[in-house]
DNA sequence: TTGCTCCTCACGTCACGTGAGGTGGC
DNA sequence: TTGCTCCTCACGTCACGTGAGGTGGC
């Protein structure tokens, strides 16, 4: 009757000399004889569930799984594909959040320069917080408006805010009323800004309200405004409509 | 000046008294003092690093990664996260795959009945040969027919397969002409069926055409039928064009 | 005699979890 | 004096990779 040595094994198989030891150590792999110099001979049984565990491990399934599913079969077969199943997914969920997480991340990274370990933090806080106001849709909507924008355009937009900010402060320091035409001019172009942003979308709208609203103008602003200018605007847009 | 003990970490930020003993034991967060009797004290700057790391450790680095990148900085740090995406997006890719794979798999096993080792091996084999034909956008979409078709539509269309085979087997063995009328009503249920099978794309049909002739008749169609049926039927499609 | 394959320890991996056994502070 | 927290070993995890040091067969 044929055999075969570990070498003859690993090379057929592509798997290590190393990898066939450990199998038997931990009993998966077993083989029938050894030679009286102690050295192991696979006979045709054991390259047969060779090759199973070698499909069950392309699988993902641990070794002990491997092994109580080969030798009771039949549903402990069926529920150790289902409960790899089950893990997989949850795996292949979690990655996938943390891959969109991190190309988030460089991307904002990529916007704002600089990344001292700070502005990281300071990203990654940022971002945390998003991530509790909108949802995943509505993340991947923004994130493809900014990729749109480019980093020239977003510097532009960010450029515009900041002077708009500024006029909208200044009319308010004046005492204008928020009525008056200069102020409604002002407003327009917020207004026009902000639907730039939510892509005119009003769930995304209400998400960016309802953060600004719990976490407060200053932080969720990024430190661009504070709630007194955020008042005038309020009143500004209410005389708009 | 204000300092902590590990149990006052602990408990504030959710690790565990064991995970900052390994923190300290590796040099990536070490308490500036210790009291006389051993005990660690971490004062304001530690808690601040410990939110670095938290938030470097959230986004899957390694511990050494974390620990260069906050003592180097700068562009080191923007290097550590594009490797982490690069290496999460192999990741995601891989258990996306895993999952479709296993999914199809315990799919194949409830259509199939029982789940032997043997019969799991088989349809690993054949889901690991349609792997090498279809593509990724084909093999779903034969998944999502097979999906609403049902576990009772696919039995009922698997039956019809095997009376036509028979029918066409007998009007073979009989030397009936292929373009003769009985035949050619065959070869339009034949039509019809592989034309439900693809879902009326060409191009899947292609790539079942590929697999039955680079792996022959017999094993493409999982011995339902061999090459002299094959052969007649495609006479009678050929006299039906 | 020289390669080549084979053998058995046994440490290392990564980030801790989990006792074991013992000591200070309220 | 009793809990509670703290301490330092040190093994275990999962599936091997990687030497170290040594022995049989062509």
């Amino acid at each position: 009757m044929e055999t075969w040595s570990v070498g003859q094994l690993a090379a057929a198989t592509g798997l290590t000399v190393r990898t066939l030891h450990h199998w038997d150590s931990v009993g998966l792999l077993v083989p029938s004889q050894r030679t009286g110099a102690g050295h192991r001979r696979y006979a045709r049984a054991e390259l047969e569930r060779l090759e199973r565990i070698a499909a069950l491990r392309r699988l993902g399934l641990p070794l002990t799984e491997i092994a109580t599913a080969l030798d009771r079969e039949g549903p402990d077969l069926r529920a150790a594909v289902q409960r790899q199943l089950d893990q997989v997914e949850e795996e292949a969920a979690a990655a996938a959040r943390l891959r969109d997480r991190l190309a988030r991340l460089l991307q904002a990274l990529d916007a704002g320069g600089e990344a001292s370990a700070d502005e990281l933090m300071h990203t990654i806080e940022v971002m945390t917080m998003h991530e509790r106001y909108y949802t995943d849709e509505q993340l991947a909507q923004l994130a493809e408006r900014r990729e749109q924008l480019g980093e020239d355009g977003m510097a532009r937009v960010q450029q515009e805010w900041v002077e708009l900010i500024a006029e909208m402060r200044a009319a308010m320091q004046a005492g204008t009323d928020p009525a008056d035409p200069s102020v409604q001019a002002l407003s327009r172009r917020w207004k026009g800004l902000l639907e730039q942003f939510t892509g005119g979308d009003p769930e995304t709208h209400a998400s960016l309200q309802r953060m600004y609203s719990e976490q407060g103008v200053e932080k969720a602003s990024q430190g661009t405004m504070d709630p007194d200018v955020m008042a005038y605007a309020a009143r500004a847009q209410a005389a708009l409509d």
